[in-house]
Parts: C-alpha cells; sequence; structure tokens
DNA sequence: TTGACAGTTGAATACACATTCATATATAAT
DNA sequence: ATTATATATGAATGTGTATTCAACTGTCAA
C-alpha cells in the first residue's frame, strides 16, 4: 500500500502514523479473502450448520430437521460452504453426507463466544 | 431447540443423530450474536480498520488516508465497530481517537489468515 | 465572530445475498 | 418402467448494507 493523497477528502493528520501504518499493511488481496472468510461465517444459518457439523457429520435432511428449514435453503448454503472450502462432502447412494473441511473453525467459534461472554 | 416436524419440508433420515445433535445446539440467541460478531468483522474496509488500529491508535483522518477512503465512510464504519464494541474512542481537541477495545480480534485474525493460507 | 477543519449523521443509491419456488438430476424401491 | 426420495440449482423477491452526498455540530485560530 502507499498513501493516496488525492482520494481521501482530508488531510494528512499525523504522516509518522500514517505512513508507518501504511508499511504494515498486508495487500488488498490478503483483507479481501480474510473478510470473505469471516462474512462466510457471518450468517446465522451458516453459524448453526457449522456448529451441527462440528458434533456429527450428517446428510442434507438432517441438517434440515436440526435447523427447521428447508433442504433448498440448506443446500444452498452448503454449497457456499462447500465452494469456500469450509465443509466438505461425500455421497452415499441418495445422500450426500457433509464435515468440516477445516479444524479453524471451532477455534474461532470459540474466540467468538469469549467475545460474546466478555461484552454482556 | 426442538424438533419441528412442520417447518421442514423433508423426512427425518438419522433421527438419533439429528436428536443428540439438537440437545447440543445452543440457543438462537447465542447464535446471532455470534454470526453478528463475525459479520461485523467481515468486510474489508472494518477488516482494514481493525487492522491498522492494531498497529497504532489512530484519528478518522489517519484512518481514511491509510485507507484512501472518504472521511464520512469511515466514520460510518467506525460507528458500526463502536456500537459493536470492537472499538473504542477518546476525543482530544477536534480529534477523535480510537482504539481496540476487545483483545480477541487479534487472535481470531491469526485463525482467518491460516485459514488463507491452507487454502492455497 | 468569522472561518476552517475534524468528525458525525440522515437520506439516497446501488449492490449483495438469503430464502423461496419451480424445476432438474440421480438413486433406490416397487 | 414408474414412482418416490435426496439433493442441487437457476430465477425471482425481499431485505440488508456500504458508500456517497449534503448538512450539521463542535473546536480551534485569526
Amino acid at each position: 500500500m502507499s498513501r493516496n493523497e488525492f482520494i481521501c477528502d482530508c488531510n494528512v493528520i499525523h504522516p509518522d502514523v500514517v505512513d508507518s501504518t501504511i508499511k504494515k499493511m498486508p495487500d488488498g488481496d490478503t483483507f479481501n479473502k480474510l473478510a470473505e472468510f469471516f462474512k462466510i461465517i457471518g450468517d446465522t444459518t451458516r453459524t448453526k450448520i457449522l456448529f451441527a457439523l462440528d458434533q456429527n457429520e450428517m446428510c442434507v435432511c438432517d441438517i434440515a430437521n436440526v435447523l427447521g428449514m428447508s433442504k433448498s435453503s440448506i443446500s444452498h448454503q452448503l454449497g457456499t460452504l462447500r465452494r469456500s472450502g469450509i465443509v466438505k462432502c461425500r455421497k452415499s447412494g441418495k445422500e450426500v453426507f457433509y464435515t468440516l473441511d477445516d479444524n479453524h473453525i471451532k477455534e474461532v467459534f470459540e474466540i467468538g463466544i469469549e467475545h460474546i461472554e466478555h461484552k454482556k
């Protein structure tokens, strides 16, 4: 990253802080991917699905029953999670069983719950 | 949570798995708050702001300069982060300085980056 | 007190996306 | 073969939200 004098509609107030911070900022692609990861987790339905899959491998119907939602809705969300590499699936007859494909999920959830508890 | 036979448009395929998973599911409010937390982090602009504030305390103008965005846009996002209890601010003359108000942010980011690296 | 600047905020716009609906595919059972 | 079931998927709809714009408050300096 480098300072852009034209895009921003204000003066640089603390140039030393601004410049040193800019030097430490990762590239935009890293931020996009990081935000994308959290955005995927940041949906109530997907959070429930991931929590449920952390307990048991389950097929689409099972998950729909646990959440009390339609198969279609769950399938769409599983597609999103699959494309993000957060869950994976295996086919067995008519059924498709889903499992977590990322061992970071549990850690991230634990920290998130700490945040919630801390903010009460 | 308890199983709802009417909302879901499919049969229960593995009742044992479904029932045991339902028993382990936290209440809906917990999932809402958890998802809300990740949704707040799950935005490129806010991710950048948080990363920047993890380096230095900064005023709105500084942050706007680091990100190359308008003051107004940054101020809106800071308001969101403040209302979520993720950043706090102190006023000094005309300027308002922001800092992180949650020591979980750094941990969460580290795990997120591990996820990104792992998925290359 | 007047002007300049830092920051906030409400309204408008544009874009993203979660769920529903309808339909399609694949597998199993009859 | 036909039917039922499990899942996937494209289109449509409604909702949420990020940024911009304009207007406003508060503070400092001249």
